[in-house]
DNA sequence: ATGGTTGTTGGACAA
């Protein structure tokens, strides 16, 4: 099973570009984030078009996810558990021959100081839980997403002078490095340590994609079970050098 | 060089 997870800053402004990678890469499930609509707005017949089924949770202007898979998708639920209040579109989770896929878009967070970062702790710990409550079902689970966290300084290209920003800060990373000793393995790092730089997102600003100033933010996390069955994981660079590129590229697992 | 980009939206916010 080969599946995807994108940023693709939104789903209607990026149609041809997300199209094309589609239909040359393949995945057999697509997460995506940030697809900046309401549900009813998804370009969704696009995607039926190329065979998918279509789980798309969106909402006014900002965030919205999606599920795209070519065999159906039971039990899904459309809200990250623990904040019933929260109606922020970030989170849709369903299950694929037998396997439990989440799209996530964690909340970015910054500036730090503002209402932002408590929000995003409280989202991390919120999804610490829920990850839990998974991994006690004993099944394979594959949780993708934007997780608006990099892990450590290789996944940087100015440590220093991101050390303060809500994406690096050491209450972030220790945050995530909770839900990962639940028993979740990173799926790229596991597959490629020490093979830097590998980013995933580029701001548009100041010549970032050029001059490979990046970050690697956008993850897969696998119980044990999924991790058992990891055969590879890669970054696709080729849909951030197109045109109309979303600043996310794609990032590929396939499980045996 | 007091900036630089993009999307949603229709001024300002989010990233």
């Amino acid at each position: 099973m080969k599946i995807a997870t994108w940023n693709v800053n939104s789903a209607k402004a990026r149609l041809p570009n997300i199209t094309d990678w589609l239909r040359e890469a393949a995945p057999d499930v697509v997460l995506f984030q940030e697809i900046k609509c309401e549900t009813a707005a998804f370009p969704a017949a696009a995607f039926e078009d190329l065979g998918y089924h279509v789980h798309a949770v969106g909402q006014k202007a900002y965030n919205g996810v999606a599920i795209l898979s070519k065999m159906p998708v039971t039990d899904i639920i459309t809200r990250l558990p623990g904040e019933p209040d929260d109606e922020q579109a970030r989170y849709v989770e369903g299950t694929v021959e037998g396997v439990r896929i989440a799209s996530l878009y964690l909340p970015n967070g910054n500036p730090v100081g503002t209402e932002k970062y408590p929000y995003k702790l409280r989202w991390m710990e919120r999804l610490r839980l829920h990850a839990a409550d998974l991994l006690n079902t004993g099944q394979k689970v594959v949780l993708g997403g934007d997780y608006n966290v990099i892990p450590a300084a290789e996944d940087v290209y100015d440590p220093v002078g991101w050390r303060e920003d809500a994406l690096f800060r050491q209450e972030t990373r220790l945050k995530f490095q909770e839900i990962l000793a639940l028993g979740y393995t990173e799926a790229f790092r596991s597959l490629h340590p020490g093979l830097v730089p590998a980013y995933s997102f580029w701001d548009y600003q100041a010549g970032a994609w050029p001059r490979n100033n990046g970050l690697r933010i956008d993850h897969f996390l696998l119980s044990p079970q999924a991790a058992d069955s990891l055969a590879t994981c890669e970054i696709d660079k080729g849909p951030r050098g197109r045109e109309k590129a979303s600043d996310h590229t794609p990032v590929v697992l396939t499980l045996a």
